[in-house]
DNA sequence: CCGATATATTTCAAGCTTGAAATTTCAGGC
DNA sequence: GCCTGAAATTTCAAGCTTGAAATATATCGG
């Protein structure tokens, strides 16, 4: 299984970020994998759905798709299906906007407000147990670092 | 659009957790949307085609299948696709293991080997814009910290 | 009011992803 | 040699994801 060393290095900084980017990508799939079998295993749920319901619930008097979808940075036409199915639960609804007969908020429902509420406890403990090999300090400043490579190139902060 | 907040915080050292969490996910979303993008605009090809392709161009003599799905973190069923696909284009081949009639070794074609080349010289340089927001003692101190992160509740490390 | 352009959303095909079930082959004990 | 369990891979259904095309409505200049 040698792995094999190859092309002459461009350039000393793109190679650390490159490393960088390498890391990040390995903690992210990581703590996914385990946030995706805990809801899974323990409330039969998706993490697109929980992502959706935690911007519905962060948002309560409700978000129109579009809003939606920027704000999960993913492609409309996605969150019209987790919308769909979270509406067949009966977890979300979509309201109709009075002075425009396009859009439509969505917005949780009351069941779907409770069963977030419950996710999201269990989520931010699952999240704390996956990350806990940084200290508190390390992990603000870790933060801080990439809010910064975050505001160089990107556009809508929180 | 008022954001509400609410429950009672549980625990600063995991509210903190969440934070990073949450960069960590902008980051990635970030970095992978510009990735995903340049690859199909500039080689008409996919980022799980890309990662597949970069683990074979890094075991240069073959990997299994289980090899490959567990270095890149996805579950088995998936790499099939994606290797039938690089197959399909002569990117790829299965070549038959000698003493085990199940398993076969998965190699990139010279074809692929030369496509990849091309596409990894620009795929750094893109990483590195991306990232760029963070000068080189910044980026090198993050990646130790999340490799920390890392082998606390981790098992292969590289 | 009309037409052109812009906005909000859905639909669609193709590909990705998962977890579970099915297949095939291997290895060891008997 | 046969059986049983393990290992390597594929198949499958369901859901996720994208980008592009389609639909429907809104807005604005004339």
């Amino acid at each position: 299984m040698n792995k094999i060393k190859a092309r002459p290095a461009p350039s000393p900084a793109s190679k650390e970020s490159l490393r960088l980017w390498l890391r990040i990508l390995k903690v992210q799939r990581m703590v996914e994998a385990e946030l995706r079998e805990r809801l899974r295993v323990e409330f039969d749920t998706t993490l697109p759905r929980f992502d959706v319901m935690s911007a519905l619930y962060r948002y309560r008097d409700g978000m129109k798709m579009s809003e939606l979808s920027r704000a999960l940075k993913v492609s409309n036409g996605n969150v019209t299906g987790i919308v769909d199915r979270l509406a067949e639960d009966g977890l979300a609804l979509r309201v109709p906007v009075p002075g425009d007969r396009r859009a439509a908020m969505v917005r949780l429902t009351k069941r779907g407000v409770e069963l977030f509420e419950a996710q999201a406890a269990a989520h931010e403990v699952w999240v704390h147990e996956a990350l806990g090999g940084l200290e508190g300090e390390e992990s603000a400043m870790v933060t801080r670092m990439l809010d910064h490579a975050l505001t160089e190139g990107d556009d809508d902060a929180e």
